[in-house]
Formats: structure tokens, C-alpha cells, sequence
DNA sequence: CCAGGTCAAGGGAGT
DNA sequence: ACTCCCTTGACCTGG
């Protein structure tokens, strides 16, 4: 399956509505309950436009319920209606074998070597693995958590190290969802990098990004990086993500080269594998089915899609 | 009413 | 020391 993330480009639904901090101060639980209550609904018209477009796969925003570090979900006035919304997603997500994400953003960083940093982000994490437990999603990777390591100071080594130490202090309903995921910046970690230093130790499976691997450090063949995040993959289906160079897209030297474009224009490498891909592009559904007419009807590149009925 | 400045967060890279 | 960027877009103020 291709899905997309986040946002929906056609519809009029919003699900990140948002706020800052002083107004989170000045107008407290109330006005997120409201917002969050808002977001949560426009994400069920979303799957069901996105069903009615033959999309099963898609990644939640993180930005679903505002500042949900600060609170816990049920001292929202309006917690009885929210749970009820997130159940009623759950069912629907279950009836049509959809399948959901999160990909919480970059300030998650697990092997932090500052220690305040580490507790926001098993906080944050266990805030987004509650909320799939309100859904009802899956405990395992069906349903994945996936960040990226990003610190690599002083070294790879002494951060992977940290991050597998503070791996083991998570729920393990964070634990049975975390995935990680490789970089798009040569110094950063690689497929390889994160099967040798986090995967070996701990067994959290790595989300393989085909447009970091381009933009990164190639220390592996793209088949033989593909090959080791799969083969990391054991309790559910492989989820990777795919994008296009928006410097080609544009043909303009001067944007930067790990820019995303507005349309896939390439075909997903599966060297024959069968996995799930979020397609992360700026035209989000759009993209997906534009993607599905030019490769999927006429390639039949990614078997796990239903060519009929797009 | 809306254009445009500004916005929680970590860390690295570039200036 | 400062700015920009990340999966970016959305918020909010002042004119």
C-alpha cells in the first residue's frame, strides 16, 4: 500500500490545528479540548475520502492535540467526547484494514546526551502511543512510532549506546511501536549505520527512507540498505517512505538538494519486495494518486496494490 | 481582513 | 554568535 501524510490537499479539513504558547496559557484546557475534538474529526472525513480514494495507509499529525505534553488527555473537559471520536476511528481504521502512523517530530531525540531532552521525548512518545491505544491500534509495528536518532555527538557509538539505554526505560506501548529511521545528511546515520548500533541490540525495525539513503551517506548499495531495513521488519509489514528531489523537480540548481517536490517522479525501488510506503510529497493525496496512475497502472511496481479499482 | 512576521521543542551545519 | 533547517505549516498581530 502507498499512503500519504498528514494532509489532506483537496479536502477543506484541517487535522493540525494548533496554538501557541501564550495562548495555550491564556486559554488552557477548554480551547485545546476544542481544537483536538476538531482535528480528530476532520481526520475521520479525511479516512474516509481517503477510503473512497482506495488509500489505506496514513500517517497521523502529531499536531492532533496541542501541546499534549503538558496535560494528561483524560483532565480535558471534553475527554468523554474525544475518547469517543478516537473509538469511532479505531472501528473504522479496523473495518478496512487501514493502517496508521506516527512520525513524531525532529525535538525527539532518545539518545540525547542532555537528560531533560530525554524525559520530553519519552514523554511526547508515550503521549503519541496513547493516543493509538485510545484508537485501539495495534501494539506491535503495524501501528509505528518512528523518529530518527539525530544527535551524532561526540560520536555515533556513545549516542546509539544512550538511545538503547533509554529504549529500555519506555512503555511498552512505545516499546512495541518505535521504529527509526536513516538520515539525509552524510554525517548522519545510515541504514547500515542504525542496523549495526541500534537494530543488533535492541530489535527495533528501521524505516527505510530511499530519498535520505540518495542524499546521505551510500555505505551500501540502495539494494543491500533495502534489503537490512526489511529484513528488520518481523512482527509487521515494512513501512518505508519515498520522495522526490524538488532541485530536479524545479530544475533549479539552487534549492536545496534534500528538498522534497511537490510529485513522485520515480518509481519505488522494491527489487521485488512487497512493503508499505508513505509517499512524503508536497501535494500529500495528490501526489499518492498521481503516483498510482503513472507507475502502478502501467508498471505494476508495487504488488501490494489493487490496480483495479484506481 | 489579511499579509507577513513569528512560532515549544534539539542538534547540526553553515555563515 | 547567530540563523536556518528539519515531516513543515499554522497562528496571530498590526496595519
Amino acid at each position: 500500500m502507498i499512503g500519504y501524510c498528514c494532509i489532506n490537499t483537496t479536502l477543506d479539513y484541517c487535522v493540525n490545528r494548533t496554538m501557541r504558547k501564550a495562548t495555550f496559557h491564556s486559554k488552557g484546557l477548554e480551547y485545546v479540548g476544542e481544537l483536538a475534538f476538531q482535528n480528530i474529526s476532520d481526520m475521520l472525513e479525511i479516512l474516509i475520502w481517503n477510503l473512497k480514494n482506495d488509500i489505506l495507509l496514513y500517517r497521523m499529525s502529531s499536531d492532533m492535540f496541542p501541546w499534549m505534553s503538558e496535560y494528561s488527555f483524560s483532565d480535558l473537559p471534553n475527554y468523554k467526547q474525544i475518547k469517543l471520536k478516537l473509538e469511532e476511528i479505531g472501528k473504522y481504521v479496523k473495518q478496512h484494514n487501514m493502517r496508521l502512523s506516527f512520525h513524531p517530530g525532529p525535538f525527539n531525540v532518545l539518545g540525547s546526551n542532555n537528560p531533560n531532552v530525554v524525559e520530553k521525548t519519552i514523554q511526547e512518545l508515550t503521549k503519541h502511543a496513547q493516543i493509538m491505544d485510545i484508537i485501539g491500534l495495534p501494539q506491535s509495528h503495524e501501528s509505528p512510532i518512528n523518529i530518527h536518532v539525530s544527535a551524532t555527538k561526540p560520536s555515533k557509538e556513545v549516542i546509539s549506546n544512550q538511545f538503547c539505554q533509554n529504549f529500555n526505560r519506555l512503555p511498552q506501548n512505545v516499546k512495541s511501536r518505535l521504529t527509526v529511521e536513516n538520515d539525509d545528511k552524510i554525517a548522519q546515520y545510515t541504514p547500515k549505520n542504525i542496523y549495526d548500533l541500534i537494530y543488533s541490540k535492541i530489535g527495533v525495525p528501521i524505516t527505510f527512507d530511499q530519498f535520505h539513503f540518495v542524499c546521505g551517506n551510500q555505505d551500501t548499495s540502495m539494494k543491500e540498505a533495502l534489503e537490512l531495513c526489511l529484513s528488520t521488519w518481523s512482527n509487521a509489514k515494512a513501512l518505508t517512505h519515498h520522495s522526490s528531489s524538488k532541485r530536479i523537480e524545479q530544475d533549479d540548481p539552487t534549492v536545496k538538494e534534500t528538498a522534497h517536490s511537490d510529485y513522485i517522479h520515480e518509481p519505488i525501488q522494491t527489487f521485488g519486495y512487497e512493503f508499505d510506503t508513505d509517499i512524503e510529497a508536497k501535494a500529500k493525496d495528490k501526489a499518492v494518486i498521481n503516483y498510482k496512475n503513472i507507475f502502478i497502472k502501467k508498471s505494476n511496481c508495487l504488488k501490494g496494490d489493487n490496480i483495479d479499482n484506481i
